[in-house]
DNA sequence: ACAATTGTGAAAATAATATCACAGACGACA
DNA sequence: TGTCGTCTGTGATATTATTTTCACAATTGT
């Protein structure tokens, strides 16, 4: 509404006409090196500003705050908010719904998620496992669990038009062993494994493994044992107000990866879509108008 | 290895595999407000992570410094270096990639849908059909087309083990009808139809508003033709830098609707979600830790 | 049943903060 | 130039907070 936080900078600015000579200096030298000196010890601030104790006491109580202590957690508190950038203010989408509606808590939960997803992904990692999965001269085995599955599933039908020689497994079905059976070594597996890892997802992957396949593990924080065998983990993070984890990052690096490998040879993969969209018409399966 | 400065970050992360659980859950709590809670007081990391100080003072040793404020000094001065180098600005996700890399782009791309679609949606229609989902009186049947069947499975799965009474139908399968003729007035539809609308999604909601059933349509922008018979619609933007539409923002709305429906009758889904533990303990399908 | 991991509660050691009194420095002003 | 009031630093001390460590029990996976 009114006052949107006021950054400690702001303050300090603001201040600063009604600060003493020794409190300015210390001040431009808080300012200087934002926001790290001020959360160092007290002792190292007035050494850093060339200033006495006494006088950083003195003038962070000037600023408004109990103490020292007081001061740096608001500082920690604004360097998390800063962190966290411009989009967590869900002020920008909060349509009509109070902040507290399930969608809106959702949805900040998913947006932080996929933040912290994306800090930590190494894009080199990314290509490199789009470039496997895009290799059309590998044979490629989709694996899911239980409930990943349906992932599973989703990268098997994109990836299904864009190139030949794909195969979607189910890992708590009993048929998987036969596939295996086929793999050849520099077969790549996709493997799904997120929390409440799989027993059978494990052993498929050591297998696998074993067979001097490639594998590329999609996988969430906590990291799937699987993942000592992958090539190349990608790991979501997934925790969202609910009694169940969020599968909607994960969802997100997989069309991610799919738009990716689709673009690493568009040429082959228009042909494809263009002969998959003659045998849809022949079949009527879509509507051609509203 | 020429060590040029790592980041605490990295060093983290690299050593995680090294780390048992408590500690890993640690590392996982420090990276997600990095550097912030770091900086703060032992206790307050400890509990912030959910575990014991002697976890925290073993972990920080483990990574190699003498004590606590040791490593926090190291925070600090990681923070000043940044903060002194090139300006960094945001926007880009993944923070080592450029932003012309596809997992900017299209990280873009679907933090604008999901902020574009909150926007347009009633959270009053949202309870609605929150409600219409979560009552046990109404059998569910849950129907999917040949992309989006896997966002019904999902959602298939999770009200499986909330509510009894539910059924997955695929409306590209020729199966459907049988579950038509069961389909009384009052019953619930849950039908998924983007882009490519189907014929047969639109017969079958045809059929099923003939029946007298109830119909929650989650759609996309352009709005399926099922809509005239919906009586609520869930729009989804999904516009990517893809030859594909995303399915990311209605996975949110779909693991919105789960969390929603799963708090209308929280005992009633703790009892379930129990006794499906036990089954799942007895078939040893998953793996209790790491 | 065993080994490894983790939490508990407590105590001790350390570090940091908050204050105080006082003296020197400085500028304002007569 | 001298006086005054304000500001500042010094050094010391009391107080509080934080870190570090310990032994032991509980838990968990193997």
């Amino acid at each position: 509404m009114t006052d949107a936080k006021q950054t400690i900078s702001d303050r300090i600015q603001e201040q600063m006409d009604a600060l003493t000579r020794a409190e300015r200096q210390l001040a431009l030298s808080i300012l200087e090196n934002y926001p790290a000196s001020g959360l160092g010890p007290l002792a190292a601030l007035a050494k850093g500003a060339h200033v006495s104790v006494p006088t950083v006491a003195r003038m962070v109580q000037k600023l408004g705050y109990k103490g020292y202590s007081d001061f740096q957690a608001d500082l920690r508190e604004e360097l998390g908010a800063i962190a966290k950038g411009p989009i967590a203010k869900h002020e920008t989408w909060a349509g009509a719904a109070p902040s507290e509606h399930i969608l809106n808590r959702f949805t900040d939960a998913v947006i932080d998620n996929i933040r912290n997803t994306l800090a930590h992904i190494d894009p080199a990692e990314f290509d490199a496992a789009s470039a496997l999965v895009a290799d059309p001269s590998r044979h490629l085995y989709i694996v899911g669990g239980r409930i990943t599955h349906t992932l599973a599933e989703y990268l098997f039908l994109h990836l299904q038009v864009i190139r030949p020689h794909v195969t979607h497994v189910q890992s708590t079905s009993n048929t998987w062993p036969h596939y295996l059976v086929n793999a050849k070594p520099g077969d790549v597996f996709v493997i799904f494994d997120v929390r409440r890892y799989e027993n059978n997802t494990l052993k498929l992957a050591e297998l696998a493994n074993a067979r001097g396949a490639k594998i590329v593990l999609f996988t969430d924080q906590w990291r799937s044992p699987v993942h000592r065998m992958a090539d190349i983990s990608l790991t979501s993070q997934i925790i969202v107000p609910s009694a169940w984890d969020s599968a909607t990052t994960t969802m997100l690096l997989v069309e991610s990866m799919i738009s990716a490998v689709q673009t690493l040879d568009w040429e082959k993969t228009k042909d494809r879509m263009e002969e998959l969209e003659d045998i849809f018409d022949q079949t009527r399966l879509f509507r051609k108008f509203t």
